[in-house]
Order: C-alpha cells, then sequence, then structure tokens
DNA sequence: TTGAAAGCGCTAACAG
DNA sequence: CTGTTAGCGCTTTCAA
C-alpha cells in the first residue's frame, strides 16, 4: 500500500508538506505542489478515507437506515435523501435495521461511522436513538414523533389521510367498513386506525370491534385475514386497509369469493404504491410525498450538522380515487 | 467523547489491559475483566469504530454499489447480497454508483471504506474496476464479463434466456418478431439481443434492422416508441422487449392502439418484476435468480476473502408463460 | 514556504 | 496476567 509517507519521500519532501500540497493549500508554492502531484501519480496514491476520517473526526457521509432494505416502498424517500446528501457533497450509505440493536445500523451509529442519519426503522426503539443523537451525530425519523435537540421528525399526516380515506367511503354511502390493520405497534398504523375511529364517529357510527381486522402490512397476511374474514356471516360493504400492500391481498381474496368491486365491497388502501394503479381495480388510496419526506429529513440533517434550528414537520397526504370505490 | 483511555483510567489499569479486557481476551483475569467492563457501563463507553478499523487495517463491511439505489429490481439482490453478510457477521451498506467516477461506490472502493464488494453498476469501468480490486479487496460483479484474480462475476444466461423467449414466440406461429432493445452499451442488452437474433436464424428467418427499436429499459420510453411504432405502416404480431419495464410500456401503447393482446401482437418480457404478474393481461417473460445472484456473489467475496478460490458462474433463466402469449 | 512532531482512538507485539 | 510502547495513515499546530 501507497501512504502519504511514500509519495512525500518520493517527491522529496515532508508529509506534512505533502498533505498540504495535495490538498491544494495556498501554503505551498506551485513547484512543489506540481512535483507532489506528480509523484502521488507515480505512485498511484490513494488516499486512506478511514486515517483521514479519524484524524478530522468525521466522515462526511449519512447514513439512511431502514428496517428492510428490499422494500419498493422506500425508492422515493431514498431517492429524496441521495439528493440531497448529494448536493451537500456528502455520501450517502443505506444500512439495514432489521437486527434492532445489533444491526449495522445502530452499530454504524454508535461508532460514529456515519455524521448523521435518517432513520426509518422501527425496530430500534427511542431509547437508543436518544442515546446515540448529538449535535456531531444529528439522527431525523420517518417513523415515530420523537424531538430533541437533535432528533427531529418528519412524518405524513397519517390520521387526517385515513380520515379522508374513510369520508370518502362514507360518503359514498358504505357503512359497514372495516379496518385491515397492521401491527399494533407500528406508529403509522396506530394513527391511521386513529384517522378511521375519527371518521366513524364523526358521521354517528359505532366502532364496532368484530370490523377490526389485524393483519401485518404484508400482501399474504392481507389475502388471508380477509379471506376467513369473508367466510363468515358477518356482512360488509367496504374495508379500509392500514396499507396497499394488505389491500392487493385483500382484493384478490374479494374476488375468489366472487363479490364484485367496488359494488358488493369497495376498497381503499394507503401509500399509493407503484402497484395500486396497475392492479384490478386500480386501487383508491392516499398518496403521500415519500421523496419529499427523504429531502425535508436530509435538509434538516444538515440544519442541525451547521448548528441552525430544524423544526420537525408533518407532510400532508392526497386522496387519488380509482375504480375500487 | 469517552475513550478507551478513560476507561482505563477510571478502571485504574493500562489501555491496553482495558482493550484486551473489552473483547473479552482470555489473557485477562476475569476479576480485572468485570472491573473494566464496570467502568465501560459506567461512563457510557462506546468503542470507536473508525480508529479500530484504522488500526486493524479492516472494516468488516462489505458495499453494494448500485447504480440507481431506488430501483425495485434490486430489492431481491439485495436481500440476498444481505443475508450472507450477516451471516458472516459482517456488515452491509448499500451506496450508489450514479456518478461513476466520483459516485459514493468508487470512492468507498478506492479509499478501502469496505473489505469486498458487490458492483451492479455499468456507469463504472471495467479499467476503474481493475485498478481497485486487490486480495484485500475482491470485487463480484454482476453485470458483465471480468474475471481475474480479484474479481469474479455472476451472471444470468441472457443470451439463453432471450432465446427462449423468442423461441417460446415462434412455436406459437408469431413470426413478425420486433426487438424491444434497451441501451446499446448494456451488457445486459447485448446479450439478450443475440439471443434474439440467434432464434430467428435457427429457424430460418432473417434479422430484419427496422424490427430492431431502440428504447432505454424505461417503462415511458417502451410506451413511446412502440407508440410511434405501431402508428407506421410496418405490420408484425410479435414484441420481444429486452425487459418488463419496457413490455408494460409497450403494453399501454398496443391497448390503445386497439390492437389485442395476444391476438393482434404478443409480448414478452425479461426479468419477471413483481408488476409483470399484476398487469393485464400478464406477461409472460424471463425469470431470473436474482436472489441467488445477491447470495452467490456475495459468497465469493468472502470465499476470495478468505484466500479461496473462486469460479465465475452463469445462472440459468426460466420462461414464464403468462397470458400475453 | 516548508518541516518536525503531536496525536485522532485503537490494537498488539513485547517485556515484565 | 498486566503495562509499556509503537504504530495504523492522516491532518494540523507550531517553529524554523
Amino acid at each position: 500500500m501507497v501512504t502519504l509517507r511514500d509519495v512525500a519521500n518520493k517527491a522529496g519532501v515532508a508529509v506534512s508538506t505533502a498533505s498540504y500540497a495535495l490538498n491544494n493549500s495556498s501554503k505551498i508554492s506551485l513547484a512543489t505542489r506540481k512535483k507532489v502531484h506528480k509523484a502521488s501519480r507515480d505512485l498511484g496514491y490513494q488516499p486512506h478515507g478511514i486515517a483521514r476520517n479519524l484524524k478530522k473526526q468525521k466522515t462526511e457521509t449519512i447514513g439512511l437506515f431502514l428496517n428492510d432494505l428490499s422494500g419498493p416502498y422506500y425508492s422515493e424517500v431514498i431517492q429524496g435523501v441521495q439528493d440531497v446528501v448529494s448536493a451537500h457533497g456528502y455520501d450517502l450509505i443505506v444500512g439495514s435495521a432489521s437486527g434492532g440493536t445489533n444491526s449495522t445500523a445502530y452499530k454504524f451509529l454508535l461508532e460514529k461511522r456515519v455524521d448523521g442519519a435518517v432513520i426509518l426503522a422501527p425496530k430500534i426503539n427511542d431509547a437508543e436513538i436518544s442515546r446515540v443523537a448529538k449535535a456531531s451525530l444529528p439522527i431525523i425519523v420517518l417513523d415515530r414523533r420523537l424531538d430533541s435537540d437533535y432528533i427531529k421528525y418528519v412524518l405524513i399526516d397519517n390520521l387526517n389521510g385515513a380520515y379522508q380515506a374513510v369520508s370518502h367511503l362514507i360518503n359514498r354511502g358504505y357503512h359497514k367498513i372495516v379496518y385491515l390493520s397492521g401491527p399494533e405497534d407500528s406508529f403509522d398504523n396506530q394513527e391511521r386506525f386513529k384517522g378511521y375511529q375519527r371518521a366513524l364517529l364523526e358521521n354517528g357510527f359505532n366502532l364496532m370491534p368484530q370490523r377490526i381486522i389485524s393483519g401485518n402490512f404484508t400482501e399474504k397476511e392481507g389475502y388471508q385475514v380477509i379471506s376467513g374474514f369473508l367466510a363468515q356471516e358477518e356482512r360488509i360493504d367496504a374495508i379500509f386497509s392500514a396499507n396497499d400492500e394488505m389491500a392487493i391481498g385483500a382484493i384478490q381474496a374479494i374476488r375468489e369469493m366472487s363479490f364484485k368491486i367496488p359494488d358488493d365491497i369497495a376498497i381503499v388502501g394507503f401509500d399509493d404504491i407503484r402497484l395500486a394503479s396497475y392492479i384490478n381495480p386500480p386501487l383508491t388510496t392516499i398518496r403521500h410525498p415519500k421523496y419529499e419526506m427523504g429531502r425535508f429529513a436530509t435538509n434538516m440533517v444538515f440544519q442541525v450538522l451547521h448548528g441552525s434550528k430544524a423544526e420537525s414537520v408533518v407532510l400532508p397526504t392526497q386522496l387519488i380515487t380509482r375504480q375500487s370505490t
């Protein structure tokens, strides 16, 4: 391995001079600078990033930590983050947080391998995030309401989105509306449930416990629980699914039971994933600005990093009406 | 910041002892080990990963560098890589390579911030990859045929897959088959074109230049070029699209012109992305083992890292017949 | 304008 | 079993 030392030797200068020269400091005469650059090129010198990081006590990289790297859902968030990170001349690394406390995510945060982070990973809990965040490592969370000096959140208006969705169903004349739930401990799910509840109550309907079906945000589960539910006596005329994935599974279940969508049963999802508009029938759903979430969050990382104040924010959602309602 | 030094002081031992103790070396008596651990806990000590990396000259992290972080196509590859990396107790970071030579990917490779890499990023060229690969930084490429001591490839059998696809069309009685091409400089595209060509020639058909339509792998482009093409005189009865995304765009174009699929025009794609089975009509396509690609590649990274020999490999594809043919 | 030297936080000979 | 010490490769005072 060729180090700065080697370059300095070859150029016949001191290491410090070589360092300055390669960083194009104006302290060094043009002549020596040229000499050093040449030596560097001749030797094929590559600065060692880790060593520089250690010395400068920063990495100029931002981490984006996700629960599940392979979820298509995140694509747009990632893009938003990437764009802002690049604009600041920093690097982005995406890591998994699925292992909770012994995930890459947590490790990188603890060991200060990133200068800031955007987190969308319920498995890392509030206490852990609070523990690692500091002025030199601001964290923006996208999946909970956590706010302190160095921790801010960017959320979507889950409650209102769900409220819009269910109100829409009620306005269309559907009154027996099932809530197809996500995991109970999911913040998004909790908020969406509140929106469902509020829409029902404000329209004079009661919350019926037997119309709350628990799922886990996956298509498969959506299919299974709705299949099971429809096989029972209970008649319903609409489903509000806490996300699109489950809605897609539910649609399949509904069609297999020969119910017509939306005549017999209407359905609305949440997220507006790409598949939503391709499915048959196209799915009415709640769209939220995923790309903007990424942008907002990342801008906030840099704000805090630069010592200015950042304000947590809640972004609006939008009802997208398609043929499933 | 609390360092190992602080822990050592607090525990009343030397730094080295503290280091050994925290790494649970058996050289240190249980008593001192306990004492050091306690001091560490009391102070809230966190080892500094960067410092350790510098000293040990390794990072225990593997990089996966993709052209476009947000492509849904990659999900399964990522999962395969992640699983193997975790199994080895290493960390995975995913980075973008879209900036070519000044991308995060290239930088991390040059600066040895990862101990090995899996690359699926045409923008980083062969010479650059060859330059950075070494025994301590093996690289597996998924998008080209590049092979040396420290560089291996894992590819899918693009040529055969395309051959299968086109043969299938011919067997079904379609003879005027268009090739909807990806970018000319894409390795995948080139191979798929060869397969198209071979299938035609072996069945006694000629290659007709006007039946080769150039696209860029995106849905939008597929829609546009096929719309344009169908508006012309030339009658055709089938399309082999170099990937599913373009096929999906093409399907929309075909339907808008009121042609029936597959009666008037049949179409087959390549990749078997999730959408392929949801689209209307469901798309016949070539499936390839993306998850396995990730696994194979990552296993090879570790093989080379451990000094054993790894063999580049080409994985088979499979024709998935659906209603578009 | 350049060089010597200290040190970022850690590990690992080596000596005791 | 524990401590002393020498770096890993780099940046950055400080002095010359």
